[in-house]
DNA sequence: TTGGGAATGAACGAACCAGTACATTTCGCG
DNA sequence: CGCGAAATGTACTGGTTCGTTCATTCCCAA
């Protein structure tokens, strides 16, 4: 049932794996907590479902991307803003993926499907920094997974700590602002990171 | 009692607040459960005793630079260094940081003498930042804040996502030698970010 | 010595929670 | 219709886990 993965997501998201309650997530569906035993089988198997719809999600979406059709920079720039307002607008996928850290990687490591995710994000870089090389545009000598590395912690972070990260700002004065700015500064951060 | 403290660091960070069991924890020590109840009250108690025990650690490290005595740039290198290899020597306090982000800073936001750490960090920026505008090294109309955020982003993602991360790498070749380049890659990232 | 508070041990209670047993209903289809 | 499979509701269980109860011991000062 669709409606059980939806809820659930937003449970597992919300308290992570030990903290979610299964009878929490069938009072929030319109069915039962036995069809959750019918259809997934246990609570783990629930939240691998959760974790691999997600994943399935995330890959759809980059497929949107056209960056062979932009200039070298304007392609990154492009990236790098794309990027960006994915991991904003979804908190409850940036919240599965620390919650899979804090578990060391156990359930992601048992799904096969996942992992060509994050290796063709890596093709995409890597053909778009050597188109920029070769016009002169980017500076050679760069890893494709590290340039990845770099996009991802500058995006990921303004999201996932984002609660220890406001205790800076007494209230919230400069909070909102900061967010305002954040995007802009972080996109010409790896922009001149790359440039030649 | 300090081994309470030490073993309860380990579980929190090991398991997440919700994750964690007291049972677990009066076992590992030398004392019993009742006598963490006596000490700490509660499981939350506790578990905000150890957050707060972290932070001062981390304020006490912090004061061990001087910075002032170096050129900007060298100062600005140093500042990264140090905060990568911190980060990178202490998973136990990312993994506190992480679940205080999934608790949403609840527990952090109650301790008053946790907020100065991260304030006093962004004073030490900003005036490393306006010694190197004024000679020229820097380029000027940067956040200090903004500046924080990078170096934290970088940083801490290279720990707290390592296990999510590191699915890029089939096995581990290339893993290894990742790990290697990616502290010369932050700071190389973060000074051209700021170079006049 | 004595009185009182701090520290400690053993066992228990009560709630919570993942998962199940069992009975029943609905559905697809020949 | 009629039959087997899929779907569902109810109520329970067994284990876990936070926190407590009550009794006892240690320590120190008057």
């Amino acid at each position: 049932m669709a409606g059980i993965l939806e809820v659930a997501t937003r449970e597992f998201a919300a308290k992570g794996l030990s903290g979610a309650r299964i009878d929490a997530i069938a009072e929030a569906t319109h069915t039962s907590k036995r069809m959750i035993y019918y259809y997934y089988g246990s609570k783990e198997g629930l939240y691998l479902a959760v974790l691999e719809d997600q994943y399935r999600r995330v890959r759809q979406i980059e497929a949107e991307l056209h960056l062979e059709d932009l200039e070298p920079e304007a392609a990154l720039r492009s990236l790098v803003e794309f990027t960006f307002d994915h991991h904003a607008s979804n908190e409850d996928y940036i919240r599965l993926v620390m919650n899979e850290n804090i578990e060391r990687g156990a359930y992601l490591a048992q799904s096969k499907t996942i992992q060509d995710l994050n290796v063709s994000v890596i093709q995409t870089i890597r053909k778009l920094y050597e188109r920029g090389v070769q016009q002169g545009v980017f500076r050679p000598g760069l890893d494709a997974v590290d340039i990845h590395a770099s996009i991802s912690a500058l995006t990921f972070f303004n999201v996932s700590n984002r609660h220890t990260f406001a205790l800076i700002f007494k209230g919230d004065e400069g909070n909102t602002a900061f967010n305002a700015t954040r995007r802009a500064s972080i996109t010409e951060m790896v922009v001149r990171f790359m440039r030649a």
